[in-house]
DNA sequence: AATAGTTTTGCAAATGTTTTCATAAATTCA
DNA sequence: TGAATTTATGAAAACATTTGCAAAACTATT
């Protein structure tokens, strides 16, 4: 039995249908308001009959808007890209757009190739991680002249609107806070930095803080671990089990923390009495972990909501170039995964 | 100073400025072989001086396939469908397709919405999630005849192509290791199951593979959970303060469990000697936390593949009709938070 | 040098819409 | 009732491409 190839169904087979010109059946879907009831009737029955779905790459031809935004995230494997994503989706489909997705584990050059697919599929804006980009992106963004925001990270002097938060600024609370209860001998782990600003400033960040204040990091205590659980509670394992070890560590996200506290916990040592460790992100769970975890909420959703906000103004007012950068300010939280260094035992 | 509005460069201008036809200037993109080299390089100077980019609008209006592929999940918060999607969409990058996304709630009257969205984009092919879907989704995936298939589950007889796991079979793993470790007093935490088959499945399979065993649940062990973990966690702290409570919990998903796992150690219970703990999912962290999940592994980035692989495939060869199913087998992993009853203690 | 064959290119039609302009139909007003 | 408006519709051009066909430009062969 054959499938029953019938003929792709267009807006003129509707017009037919209809008995009408397919002119009308255009004005029956963007200006409804032009067709007399009766008419209007006829078509309704006809797009029904037909099943007909209306064509945007043909539409888009016009100068349309295609109704899509291009989305570039390093990875959606980190359920903070997800959340960032998902709040941004959300708000941008209330406005009618669908988001085109595609992430380049952090390699720059396929993000430059990403972006060049979002322009030939003539995506409406684009939506960009952190601040760091291949000059050929920058250019490209301004040749095309398409609206574009770089979302998560933040600062003040970014070449296109940046919306998100400075994550300097997240990594000197953490510091600063640790600093504070005392803690002299400080370990760190950080993921790697390549084709990673948000990590290098924070590492930076956390380091010269350090830095300031007397602290030096060894280089036996600085840490940098591929982004995993797994990868950090083996890491902090061994770590911890030299004889001289830190009283502290800072993490450079939650996820790292999270390993380090468990890396921790099958060592025998408790956290914070025997060390103290603190993450940057607030990622979900981090506040439920045993000990809950201290750190800098970084919003995500919130971002993702204003970075969708700023980008379809930005889309819909068309011409009148914009470029307000936002910054979704990180706030310090203080659970119970660090404690000051008089209150710590160094030896289980 | 204006914003220098020059005119959009398309395929005439390309042409014009490299001394040919439109059509010569097609066919360097299309079927460069038939080019002579010496046009081939005017061309090539001359897209790379305008600074042009392909319009896939116009070509998708000639039958071309747009490139896109449609991809509708329930929501990103949950790191397992972000870790599905990655691998998608890993793999039909690879193939040069790019992903619309769009997440639905568990609404499955957005699902139906979105999917006619994706359909007036002119998408290759889409993929669901999960089995149950309005029978208008149905409808218009059969009506216009689009490649698709259902991710995430598995069932023999599915519709459409599924490729996934068999959630029953999963609960069933579960169910069947808590009764062999002698367990008798059994808590269950589900998720709410409103446009969620998947956990319908499971808990459904659950609990009559303990009643089968002659284990009955009681109403006030049977928790319905919002999916997070501090829900899961705070529920089972109340669960698990009564007098009498049961000797093993089985959590619906990895997260829940997690969170079941954080609530016993916030009461100051053990796990596994005071209570055992088991998930379904086998999420990243699950191997890492302490103690480590038993739980049943759901091969995510296997599924989002080999849904990616099934799709293109039947992307690329048109016409000759698929249905290929797959099961990706669940895998019970036996780990720490579970414990044989006989060496259970029953008060802390 | 003329012919036959091959390769390369351009013209024009086609794709599925929207939109401008013109015309036909309906309504208002005197 | 007829003229003047207003409203509703259709015809055709436009959008950015691809492609079938035919013409032009080469090559090879005698």
């Amino acid at each position: 039995m054959y499938e029953k190839k019938e003929k792709k169904v267009d807006i003129v087979s509707v017009a037919k249908a209809a008995g009408v010109s397919a002119s009308t059946v255009s004005r029956y879907f963007n200006h409804p308001d032009l067709l007399k009831p009766a008419t209007r009737k006829r078509i309704d029955s006809a797009v029904r009959r037909t099943g007909y779905i209306r064509n945007r790459a043909a539409q888009t031809i016009h100068g349309i808007r295609s109704g899509t935004i291009g989305v570039l995230i390093p990875t959606l494997d980190h359920a903070i890209f997800a959340e960032v994503v998902q709040a941004f989706s959300d708000t941008v489909a209330e406005r009618g757009f669908t988001i085109l997705l595609a992430s380049h584990g952090y390699d720059l050059q396929r993000e430059y190739a990403i972006l060049r697919k979002f322009l030939e599929h003539r995506v409406d804006g684009v939506v960009l991680t952190g601040l760091e980009h291949d000059d050929a992106v920058f250019r490209l963004l301004r040749q095309q002249d398409i609206p574009a925001v770089m979302m998560w990270n933040y600062a003040a002097n970014s070449p296109f609107p940046s919306i998100g938060s400075d994550n300097e600024l997240a990594g000197q609370m953490i510091a600063e806070h640790v600093l504070a209860l005392g803690h002299r001998k400080i370990g760190c782990i950080f993921p790697p930095t390549e084709g990673n600003d948000r990590a290098l400033a924070r590492r930076e960040i956390v380091l010269s803080t350090l830095a300031n204040a007397g602290v030096v990091v060894p280089e036996a205590w600085s840490l940098t671990t591929v982004y995993s659980i797994s990868a950090s509670k083996k890491d902090t394992q061994v770590l911890l089990s030299a004889e001289d070890r830190p009283t502290a560590i800072i993490c450079g996200n939650d996820i790292l923390a999270t390993g380090a506290l468990y890396g921790a916990k099958a060592m025998g040592l408790s956290v914070p009495e025997n060390i103290s460790i603190a993450g940057i992100g607030d990622f979900k769970g981090s506040a439920e972990i045993e000990p809950a975890l201290t750190t800098v909420r970084l919003p995500a959703k919130q971002i993702g909501c204003e970075a969708a906000n700023a980008l379809t103004r930005a889309i819909i007012a068309r011409g009148n170039r914009f470029h307000q950068s936002l910054h979704c300010e990180p706030v310090f939280v203080d659970r119970s995964s660090t404690i000051a260094i008089h209150q710590t035992r160094s030896s289980p």
